[in-house]
DNA sequence: ATAGAATTGTGATACTTGACACAATCTTTT
DNA sequence: AAAAGATTGTGTCAAGTATCACAATTCTAT
């Protein structure tokens, strides 16, 4: 239950698992294949076919039994899903080693995800350009975000400013953060934010290496 | 139940929380606090009290009643628990201009992750030296991980080689992996792989983004 | 045509994870 | 020294998530 008009609200884990399929998809989509079944998926992906089955079961009716998904086909649909099917602006904070990287890094683009500003609290770097795009001082934030249409913000700043720049953003009426420093941010329930964080990655893998544990991971 | 000689397994998904929790009180130990609360580790980090209560109990019992935690003692067992008390040994797989990044991020030394070997298929960047670390053939790579003892493998090869990479690194005995390869990589079950990847995270914040959408983010 | 094999979509079931609530215990105040 | 207030640790219950299993449908082969 917990409806709102009628439909099925739908689990957030769903939602994270849709990008993954969406990415074998395209891979198998590229190498030619023009139908897959849910089986082939899940072998490639590390999951029950039947949990891609009930993920997909959520938006629609894409497959045809005895037969499987028409790959192409399944590709739009999620990708329609997902928002995926129009390009997303972004506006990257913090223009130090890390967020130069992440201006420069040509895997967002491609993916429909275009940098169009850029922040930095440091009168130094405020008129430098990189990429293409002009380093403007934080002060402009909620003006650029306005005129310019940004859709999500990337933090990229230390640690010590980061919650000061995400409540900034949020004033500005951001709705979701991609956010490279090393913090728990804490942010309104109507904005998301997605942490990227090498250290926990590494920090939670220790555990397991910790004294040869032999238990199975959960992907 | 589910038990192997007599202790309860523990959910991988409290594993996952305990970074957040030394780092949490990591932050609070530097400002000076001595004791803390579950109420406050939660308020600040967007969980229950008693989830965090509930996360500790699998590991000791490490609070006062009527008082809360010792910061810094609670800081040393989670550090412990999770084997962060000595320093692990990574080795980087691809010099391009990620890989390049990663060896020159300064986040990884102070948390125990030293970077110590780094390795590249192409001829052209073996000898190289980046952050003085002298680049390697791949086909050395099983050597290298005994003698240098690497623990941990930092894959940042492009994605068509990435599953060729990781099974090499698993043939060598590697049994942690950080990939920034943009694939859902496949390894056996005693493998353990995080992803960095930061379209992943933009792909899942598009959906709620899309048409403003209003439920809630689950942190 | 018909039989057999493959595969979806989904209700029902099992399992996992999170929240609640309270006795036990410690601290602070009067 | 007693009472009031705070907070833990944990058994129990609730919510969320994953898996099972099978009718319905499509495809393939003879």
């Amino acid at each position: 239950m917990s409806t709102t008009g009628g439909q099925v609200s739908i689990p957030e884990v769903v939602i994270l698992r849709l990008p993954l399929y969406v990415r074998v998809l395209t891979h198998f989509r590229d190498e030619g294949t023009e139908v897959v079944s849910s089986r082939e998926l899940g072998d490639r992906l590390g999951v029950t076919p039947a949990q891609i089955r009930k993920d997909l079961s959520y938006f629609g009716r894409f497959g045809k039994q005895g037969r499987g998904y028409n790959v192409s086909y399944l590709v739009g649909e999620l990708r329609s899903v997902l928002g995926l099917d129009r390009e997303w602006k972004t506006a990257v904070v913090g223009v130090g080693r890390l967020g130069r990287a992440i201006i420069n890094y040509p895997g967002f683009e491609p993916e429909g995800f275009k940098v169009v500003a850029a922040f930095d609290a440091d009168p130094a770097q405020v008129g430098r350009k990189f990429h293409e795009i002009t380093v403007r001082a934080t002060s402009e934030l909620p003006e650029v975000v306005i005129e310019e249409g940004i859709d999500i913000a990337i933090v990229a700043v230390p640690s010590s400013m980061a919650q000061d720049v995400i409540d900034e953003l949020v004033g500005c009426g951001i709705k979701a953060i991609l956010n490279y420093a090393p913090v728990a941010p804490q942010v309104p329930e109507d904005v998301r934010v997605r942490n990227i964080d090498p250290v926990l990655g590494l920090q939670t893998m220790t555990y397991h290496l910790k004294e040869g544990k032999k238990n199975r991971s959960r992907r």
